[in-house]
DNA sequence: CGAGTATATACGGGGTGGGGTATATACGGG
DNA sequence: CCCGTATATACCCCACCCCGTATATACTCG
C-alpha cells in the first residue's frame, strides 16, 4: 500500500476512520459496529496503522485504535490545491470557465 | 469504480487532475507532460470523466478536458469531519491525545 | 471523398488487494 | 500455571485494476 489515498480507498478503513473519529474503540467494539469479521478488522487496522492513520494502546488484553491526524492531513493538503475551484469566488469561477468553454474557435466551426 | 475515494486513488489521475487544476488541457497535452501512454491518458480520462472529475469539450479534433469540482468537494467533505483534529485547537487536542495515550503501567513517554 | 490526426476502445496478461477459514500469539485472572 | 479472551497472522482464492498492443471511431482539411 503505497499511498494514502490507497489507504482510504477502501470503505471499510474510511468506516473505521470515521467510527474513530468520535473517540477511540476496541478491536471488538469496531468489529461489532461494523459488523466485520475479527481477523478482516485486524487486517485493516494493520494498514491503517502501517501508514500512520491509526495507531494504538493496550488495555488489559484489548488493543485501543485511535486516529492519527497526519496522512489525512497530507490529503487534505493535496486536496488545497483544488479547493479554490469550490471554496469562494464561485460565480467568479463559473464565469470564468464558461468563457473558457465558449472560447472562439478560429476556424467558423458549427456546434 | 464504485467511490471517489478510489478515483483519485491512482497516482496518474491524481497527476492528471493536477495538471488540469491549472488549466484545461487537450489528451495530447497531458499525454506528452506527464509521459503515459496515449490509450492509458484516454482510460483514466474516462474514470474520471465517469464519476464527475473533469468534463470534455470539443475543439476540433481534439478533446479538451477541466476540472469539475464536484466530486473532489464530496471528498473535502469527508475530511472535514476529521479536519478538528488538526486545524484549530491543536494544543488542546494534543493534550488531549498525550492524555489519553497515558498507560496505566507510568511509562511516560513523549514524542 | 480520402488522407491524416486525435482520441477512444477491445483484448489479454500480470500483479495485487480483500475476504474467509484456520491458527498463532498476547494477556489477565483464578 | 492454565484457561479464556482478545487480537494478530498465514494461507488460499477470486475479482479487479492497470498496462501494452492493436484496432476502431471521430473529425478536419485539401
Amino acid at each position: 500500500m503505497d499511498s494514502n489515498f490507497e489507504v482510504i480507498a477502501e470503505p471499510n478503513r474510511r468506516a473505521i476512520l470515521s467510527l474513530l473519529a468520535s473517540s477511540e474503540r476496541s478491536v471488538q467494539e469496531i468489529e461489532q459496529r461494523l459488523r466485520m469479521s475479527q481477523p478482516s478488522v485486524s487486517k485493516h487496522l494493520r494498514v491503517l496503522r502501517d501508514a500512520g492513520f491509526v495507531q494504538s494502546r493496550v488495555d488489559a488484553q484489548r488493543r485501543v485504535y485511535r486516529i492519527r491526524p497526519e496522512p489525512l492531513k497530507e490529503v487534505d493538503v493535496w486536496l488545497s490545491t483544488f479547493r479554490h475551484f469550490w471554496s469562494t469566488h464561485v460565480d467568479a469561477l463559473e464565469r470564468h470557465l464558461d468563457r473558457i468553454a465558449q472560447e472562439p474557435r478560429g476556424k467558423g466551426k458549427k456546434r
